[in-house]
DNA sequence: CGAGATGTGCTTTTT
DNA sequence: GCACATCTCG
């Protein structure tokens, strides 16, 4: 057992008052920290009762647990209920002791309850959301505008998660103790922004333009803003002018915002409600409801906190976790270990900030909790700062470059204003490792994934590659291949598997994507409505055409064997046993199979989840690409291919640094919601309602985009990524870019080493689905193609619709129920006159028709799929109704084509009878015949798509 | 050389 | 929808 240096020992040995500690990559952390818990329990008798150890995940509190016990005398007994844990399982705790009623000191008449479950699948939390999302709407015309604005619930329910990880809390009737003001914006903080950015810059010739005004160069091109709008020459004044007149800059942000934060207060407090009352919690809401019983109930916040608050990666942290510490502190004995060049989380609302500004939050958000009464005391205790300065793992080569990494631009017009003030925050590490010669090189070539194939072969073996100080060759197993991306690491499996090389891929993968997932899929939706895109893919599977299929599909008549089966699934009642069964009636059984019936366990126990909820979840899955993960079994020794988000924590003798492309390092742009949250201007909005000829028409809204000049995306990231990629690597380091490396690859002085692979380059069988979800070779057979799929989209974003894509889906199913029978009474215009439409139509009615279009592009042969809204036939004629829900019409061209689609299909099948496309606007109670494009028409543009998509 | 206009290529990470 | 790179003009 190692002793501890000088440094770590001084933490290991201070117990009271304020630590900040800086543990880089490879300093002991985790030793240290172990060591110091054992040292309190152990040398001041102190129980572990009163020592709060808090992690972020539970495998980091299992293993500090395990540590703890070999280097403590108390038993696992004594230790066996230790507060160790992540802050998500203490505030569950928490509120199951004490905090039942928490939602009470919101305003809110509704209480946890022991049965309350957390819902810890983010997907579950999509549906929820979005199944609540449908009721707010109807329930609150009031807030029409909005649910207008709103193209997609999620980034909603981002905000609010956002909201959430920054305390910023709603009651019943107004907000939570400073959270209005946050809502508001940082009024200071977004000035001295402004004064930073609007500073002419120094050219060669004197000033220049500033780069707030450079920024705006392109302020209303591409958009339509409001008429009343400043223009781009407005705000910039004249040409050779260097600085913005910021009166618009002000004017935007005094934006009214009133009736959208009244908006958020209500859809945020409705959530709320929504989630007691189906008796269930996310983290989030875990996060905030702990925090509010602990700031209202002094009782209980005194009896719940500990003389002693550890908390590791204190980089991960959010700023409502950070109260939260410090509503559990009885003494000012608290010690954060973590390291800013590691912070890598922001997605997950982490804060630097909590981190590099350490002092000041602390006591910021000290002043803040205690502005009423007194609930945080610390003594006025100073802050002392420990760094850890000795790194044991990497060579000191590979930690002056990943150290040169976060002062590296990321791209070739970003300039690193002040590298100086970055090395400074920078605790240089020295390198203990026995490894002194390090191969550090840089690898380009055209074939990346051949490249990197090659040159782990190249590796495998090699004298010149030793590790272990300089021992052994290096095997397979010694070799880390890091990624960005997901979609680099898959690829490269593929490849690698194909040419024999033994890798074991070690993230998530798309699980709903897979062809299991899909059967499964299928056959839910057979039990649950007999669906016909179910039995459609399940047909497919065994092997029918696509016309026999068809046939099938019209008669109803389906093989025997698989109606018996389907009989025999409806016994079960449980959703995962169903798949169990089903995966076991294709044979597949492997850790794919597994996973989704894991998955689908988990779910199911959410409370009153249906099974229509479960093939909701999976079709999600699917579109969204949800990725889940899978338990790889590595039977040999084999490279491991993982992303570097997932490799934090982990060390390698050897790093392949991959996929150092332009591509891979996405740009900064925070997600493309229409609401969004920002410290510094607040609550906005993005987009707005105006009416314009009497119709409703989406907007940008110039003041954000005015106020998003300002808010210029960051990099910083990005670097601290290719940090902790970088220091991953015991030995040796190699860094891979395919034709187009990005600046980091360019720039970081590592030696670029002319490498030609040794691998034939692999023609990886490109593989497209067909519309029925099954995958099929690029170049044969039918091939998915839908007859939205044929409409250039860009038309719809020229004339924005403002009445919003929520209302379309809803409008349609209507349409269907009402046609089947099944529908309740219409709730909307659109509806009322889609039933009188309906009802004055003679001869027969058929809703959601599928239809398949065989055609001929080029020398392929695809297939075109969708669905008819309406199918009215009577003697002579049969008319295609195909509802639009736009308030603008002109995008018929496009509507022409998807309509064609079906024209030809029907008559094909239908050769007595008169064929009548028709397009409906049900905002217009409009009716418009369609003349039919040809099939060589068709074929053209379909041509276009299947080119574009290569 | 700087400013403005135009064209291109992508859209991630997961406790 | 966005940011970057490149082109063109003054």
């Amino acid at each position: 057992m190692p002793e501890p240096n000088e440094r770590q020992r001084e933490l290991i040995d201070a117990h009271e008052g304020i630590y900040l500690v800086d543990a880089g990559p490879g300093t002991g952390k985790t030793f240290t920290i172990t060591r110091r818990y054992a040292s309190i329990i152990d040398d001041r008798g102190i129980d572990p009762s009163g020592v709060l150890l808090l992690t972020f995940t539970n495998a980091a509190a299992d293993e500090m647990t395990d540590r703890i016990i070999e280097h403590c005398d108390r038993d696992l007994v004594e230790l066996a209920d230790a507060p160790i844990g992540t802050f998500h399982s203490r505030c569950n705790e928490l509120l199951r002791r004490d905090g039942l009623d928490a939602p009470r000191h919101l305003g809110i008449e509704d209480d946890i309850t022991a049965t309350t479950q957390i819902v810890e699948d983010a997907g579950v939390e999509r549906l929820l959301f979005e199944e609540f999302y449908g009721r707010f709407v109807n329930d609150h015309p009031q807030h029409a505008e909005y649910h207008q604005l709103l193209r997609d619930p999620m980034t909603i329910l981002s905000v609010l998660n956002q909201l959430m990880a920054k305390g910023i809390i709603p009651t019943n009737d107004g907000w939570y103790r400073d959270s209005r003001s946050a809502l508001q914006g940082d009024r200071v903080a977004f000035d001295a922004l402004i004064g930073e950015l609007n500073r002419p810059n120094q050219g060669a010739n004197g000033a220049t333009q500033s780069d707030l005004r450079s920024n705006l160069a392109g302020f209303g091109r591409d958009r339509r803003h409001a008429p009343e709008a400043p223009s781009a020459q407005e705000i910039r004044g004249e040409r050779g002018t260097t600085q913005v007149d910021v009166t618009w800059v002000h004017q935007a942000f005094n934006e009214d915002r009133e009736s959208l934060v009244e908006y958020i207060h209500d859809l945020y407090v409705s959530y709320l409600e929504y989630a007691l009352g189906r008796n269930i919690l996310t983290f989030g809401m875990l996060q905030i409801f702990a925090f509010v019983m602990l700031c209202e109930d002094d009782a209980i916040r005194t009896a719940c906190t500990f003389d002693y608050v550890m908390i590791d990666e204190f980089q991960d942290t959010s700023e409502i976790q950070f109260k939260l510490a410090l509503l559990l502190l009885d003494q000012p004995n608290l010690c954060v270990v973590g390291d800013w060049k590691q912070s890598i989380y922001a997605f997950q609302y982490a804060d630097v900030g909590n981190i590099t500004e350490f002092e000041d939050r602390l006591q910021q958000f000290v002043d803040e909790l205690n502005r009423d009464r007194n609930r945080v005391d610390l003594d006025g205790a100073s802050v002392t700062s420990i760094p850890l300065e000795v790194n044991y793992r990497s060579p000191q080569a590979i930690i002056d470059l990943a150290e040169d990494a976060l002062t590296t631009p990321a791209t070739g017009s970003e300039s690193i204003e002040d590298a100086a003030a970055i090395r400074r925050q920078i605790v240089s590490l020295t390198a203990e490792s026995a490894q002194a010669a390090p191969q550090i090189e840089a690898v380009q070539a055209e074939a990346e994934l051949e490249a990197v194939i090659s040159k782990i072969q190249h590796i495998v073996g090699n004298e010149h590659f030793a590790i272990d100080g300089g021992t052994r060759p290096p095997t397979y197993g010694d070799i880390a291949v890091l990624s960005r991306t997901h979609s680099f690491g898959r690829e490269l499996h593929a490849v690698a598997k194909n040419v024999g090389l033994p890798v074991v891929y070690g993230g998530d993968i798309e699980l709903f994507d897979t062809d299991e997932a899909k059967l499964v899929l299928a056959w839910l939706r057979i039990l649950s409505y007999d669906d016909d895109r179910g039995w459609a893919l399940v047909l497919e599977q065994a092997g029918y055409t696509v016309d026999a299929i068809d046939q099938l599909l019209k008669t109803r008549s389906f093989p025997m064997a698989l109606e018996r089966f389907k009989e025999e699934l409806k016994e079960h009642h449980r959703s995962d046993a169903i798949a169990r069964s089903i995966l076991e009636r294709y044979g597949f059984g492997g850790e794919v199979a597994d996973s989704i019936i894991t998955t689908i366990r988990s779910i199911r126990t959410i409370n009153d989840f249906t099974l229509g909820d479960v093939i909701r979840y999976l079709e999600r899955g699917i579109d969204q690409r949800w990725t889940r993960s899978v338990d790889g079994v590595d039977t040999e020794p084999a490279v491991t291919i993982q992303t570097i988000h997932s490799a934090k924590g982990l060390e390698f003798p050897i790093v392949i640094m991959a996929n150092m492309n332009r591509h891979a390092f996405p740009s900064g742009g925070r997600g493309g919601g229409r609401i969004r949250f920002d410290e510094r201007v607040g609550l906005r909005q993005t987009h707005e309602i105006a009416s314009i000829d009497d119709r409703p028409h989406r907007l940008a809204s110039w003041r954000w985009d005015l106020l998003n000049a300002a808010l210029m995306p960051t990099y910083d990231e990005e670097r601290r990524l290719l940090y902790v990629a970088l220091t991953r690597a015991k030995d040796h380091l190699v860094l891979t870019a395919g034709d187009n490396p990005n600046q980091f690859f360019e720039e970081l002085p590592v030696e670029l080493v002319e490498f030609e692979p040794a691998v034939e380059p692999v023609d990886l069988e490109r593989t497209v689905q067909t519309h029925l979800g099954f995958e099929v070779p690029a170049q044969l057979g039918p091939r998915g193609i839908s007859p939205h799929d044929l409409m250039d989209q860009s038309v719809f974003d020229d004339v924005e619709d403002g009445r919003g894509v929520a209302l379309g889906r809803e409008v349609h199913d209507f349409a269907e129920a009402y046609v089947n029978g099944t529908a309740k009474t219409p709730s909307n215009e659109d509806e009322h006159r889609l039933v009188t439409l309906i009802d004055g139509l003679d001869g027969e009615c058929e809703a959601e028709v599928p239809v398949y279009l065989p055609l001929t592009v080029g020398d392929r042969q695809i297939t075109l799929f969708g669905y008819v809204d309406l199918l009215h036939r009577t003697e002579e004629r049969i008319e295609i109704i195909d509802f639009k829900t736009d308030a603008t019409t002109i995008a018929q061209p496009e509507y022409r084509k998807q309509l064609s689609v079906y024209y030809h299909v029907l008559e094909e099948t239908e050769p007595d009878k008169e064929i009548v496309p028709v397009l409906y606007y049900t905002y217009l109670d409009q009716r418009e015949q369609i003349n039919p494009l040809s099939r060589a028409e068709l074929a053209e543009h379909a041509m276009k798509v299947v080119s574009s998509e290569g």
